[in-house]
DNA sequence: GGGTAAACGGACGCCCCTCTCCGTTTGAGC
DNA sequence: GCTCAAACGGAGAGGGGCGTCCGTTTACCC
């Protein structure tokens, strides 16, 4: 079989019109759901985009596949940042470098929020970019934590609880969303240093595929 | 003008069946709030009540209503939980204990914690408890900074950052939700106590009216 | 037991959202 | 420039939730 050309199948062999619709469409629903969250109607985006329904429809078959594609560029964009504290010659730095990355971008984009709080079209795209962020993080943790700086007892699925605890933040915080944030992903950075160590209650059993659950 | 007999106006006067059957939907609610979320179709509680739905919107005029009433009692709660934690001697364990009650009843009742995140009915009642809360929250901190538990730059929003943070938590973790509810709260009692102090990025302005902004 | 106002319940109107159908327009190759 | 498949867009079908109307039933009082 041919090489897989990453996972953006539908872009070529378009009509010129149909493409730069395509990528109309993207743009509209990312701004709407940023904004407006995630449940602004299709007719919304459309408007938006200065295209009638049916031609969203025809490209996105269903409203899922829309919201899927529209935050496909924020899931690469999560994974880059994980990489680059994976690169960080200091696993704590790169640790929270990430945490507070993410948390940033929960903050700006009511809709990546919503969309990690509710449930989630569970693409198979997703399912690969996940466990490579598991592995990354995993990693990242494993590394932290022989280096003196993590909490022996913390573990991946705190990663779910901080990113989830950001969730409601980010959510309920309105206009104050990212100043919470910060503050938030500082407590608990805080929290997972080693040299703050004091008895925990027993982990929850998170993964992040719970996230959708 | 007659002292105001309670906050429960509408239940003298009431025919034997109407006061069983209001009984009967408010219980209804709440069951149906606490498993399947805020979001449940009127007609759903009024036929897990037995009644039809006129007889619903006879009692309480509005969704809005109904939801407002239906957590009435737990927010009742939550204030008794409160009264707790100042009658405690050691003020930091109060403060303690009121948040990881809190944290649970939140865990305990999806609808309550979507009740929080999602805007929520500001009916006149709320406001009058709430702002209860918030004197009774504020001398709990400053007593538990006084007996140099709690770290001088903790200030009253940070209650309402752990109330959204534990929000997310619980919507997001399913049947994990008490575990992790639990967990959070722990990581970030440990992150507020004094011996702990380590500088934070500047607090978000949130009150506790914010949390339904 | 009989009269009456209160309470009941289901059918219905209204609105909004998702997705489809179909007649019309347009880009691309010859 | 001509042809035609590809793309377009608006109207509308289908479904669901909120709140109301109105004919029927029932508790309470005498």
């Amino acid at each position: 079989m041919p090489a897989q050309t990453s996972h953006k199948p539908p872009q070529r062999g378009l009509r010129a019109d149909a493409r730069e619709n395509r990528d109309r469409i993207l743009r509209a629903a990312r701004e709407a759901f940023a904004t407006q969250g995630i449940d602004v109607p299709v007719a919304a985006i459309a408007r938006r985009a200065g295209v009638g329904v049916a031609t969203l429809y025809r490209r996105f078959p269903t409203r899922d596949a829309l919201v899927t594609e529209a935050f496909a560029e924020q899931l690469g964009h999560c994974v880059s940042v994980l990489d680059e504290g994976l690169a960080d010659p200091d696993p704590w730095r790169g640790f929270c470098t990430v945490v507070e990355r993410v948390c940033l971008m929960q903050a700006a984009d009511r809709g990546f929020t919503q969309a990690f709080l509710t449930e989630f079209p569970d693409q198979a795209d997703f399912a690969r970019e996940r466990s490579r962020a598991e592995e990354g993080l995993a990693l990242l943790i494993r590394r932290a934590k022989e280096a003196g700086a993590l909490r022996q007892d913390f573990e991946p699925g705190d990663v779910t609880l901080l990113l989830l605890a950001n969730c409601g933040v980010t959510s309920g915080a309105g206009e104050e969303a990212a100043t919470a944030s910060r503050r938030l992903a500082a407590y608990l950075l805080h929290a997972f240093r080693a040299d703050a160590a004091a008895p925990l209650p027993r982990p929850a059993r998170l993964g992040l595929e719970r996230i959708h659950a």
